[in-house]
DNA sequence: CTGCTTATATGAGCTAAATCATTTTCGGCA
DNA sequence: TGCCGAAAATGATTTAGCTCATATAAGCAG
């Protein structure tokens, strides 16, 4: 991939696209590409914080192990959006692993050369706290669900939260959904039938299309009964 | 509380700490102080985000609740932290809230006034990028604890990460750890018991102090059987 | 000191969800 | 076309930890 390339990708990611055509093709000049076959590891929990990574095309899970090797799946970044960037600000061991799940190709920057470019760009700053911002604010909000309400409105949740950021054609399995709602894969599949008598969900092997949001909404936020 | 008190307590936060004496001012002439009573709340669960806020002095808890009224605590913090930025540099509404548990001075600075001084101080820009860092990577990993582990071991990992905070002396009660951990009061104060009983903490009413953090480690960690 | 409130303690079920086991369906591929 | 491995479905059983109930103890106000 040219420059010029790198930095047509950089351009359609939120965090660079108020750059000019100069600063693009100054970060360019730092990024190399890299490919990952799916399931190839981009990263392992607690590996030294060497680069930041921006999704040029695929697809790219981070997940962590619990300590009996249970998965549990923090997040999804498809194309344009930043992985792995807690470790590279802090300069403290990846606290997740970073997986592709489809062929992917990502841009890395290392780490010394990203902050020295970060610190006299105050917009690509601001834009990098925004993104924080609301990673932090879906995390705490799993946070209370996962404490608090019970695995139907933590699946509910999980699907909600999916589409609003993908759409309502959601391409996991229930297994993934479970490693995300932290539950098992027997619980997710029978949740699934249900919403699925309930004409709530249509669904395909690996692939969950949602048919009725509201009701959806419904079941993650209140007890069914009442 | 005049201008140049302000200004010694933004400096005491690390993330103003870097600025000089006039950017001080300036900051400082923007914030007002307010206090608040034990309890009391600062703001609540979907307020619009006018203010950007630092303790000066006390503590705050943020807090979400579940659909039940089950309070959650999302974190503590103290003198010096800043909190609700979430929603400030987001724009949505606040998501969480957050409650004064002592008596508590903190000062606030308007979104806007915020922003505008952040966009030219890409020091202090990066230093939010580290907190936030922070707090996203605590969060995650409380994430992956909520979803995988047993409630000992999330209990243990609690009192970890607040001794990691705090020191060795923990003032909480057993309803507030259960609060963090995700579990009930009962639940908690039986493992608080059977770690007295270790001699892995001591304990008087509304305090913990942690006597063998090793021991606690290993309880974080796996499954105490094997 | 006395009473009152709040924290801590402990026991006995109960239940949501995990676990274990087996079966059926789907979709790619030889 | 038929085979095979993975996903989905479903039933039976177990159990962690929640709920409910009741008791003791510690701090604080008057």
């Amino acid at each position: 991939m040219p420059s010029t390339g790198k930095a047509e990708v950089l351009k359609q990611s939120f965090i660079f696209s108020s750059l000019n055509e100069d600063e693009l093709a100054e970060l360019a000049g730092l990024a190399i590409e890299r490919s990952f076959a799916p399931d190839e590891f981009i990263f392992w929990d607690g590996d030294a914080p060497e680069w930041f990574y921006i999704i040029a095309e695929g697809r790219v899970k981070v997940v962590k192990h619990s300590s009996l090797g249970k998965e549990f799946i923090i997040a999804f970044f498809g194309s344009g959006e930043m992985f792995g960037e807690v470790a590279v600000f802090e300069d403290k061991p990846y606290p997740a692993s970073a997986q592709a799940v489809a062929e992917t190709k990502v841009l890395g920057i290392k780490r010394e050369d990203f902050l020295s470019f970060l610190s006299h760009r105050p917009q690509v700053a601001l834009r990098i706290i925004s993104v924080l911002g609301g990673r932090l604010r879906d995390a705490q909000s799993r946070l209370k669900d996962l404490a608090g309400e019970r695995v139907e409105q933590r699946l509910a949740q999980t699907l909600l939260m999916l589409s609003a950021k993908l759409g309502s054609t959601l391409p996991f399995t229930r297994q993934e959904i479970a490693d995300m709602a932290g539950t098992t894969t027997e619980t997710a599949i029978r949740f699934m039938s249900r919403l699925k008598d309930g004409g709530i969900i249509r669904s395909t092997r690996g692939k969950i299309i949602i048919l009725n949001e509201t009701k959806l909404r419904l079941l993650s936020e209140g007890p069914p009964q009442v």
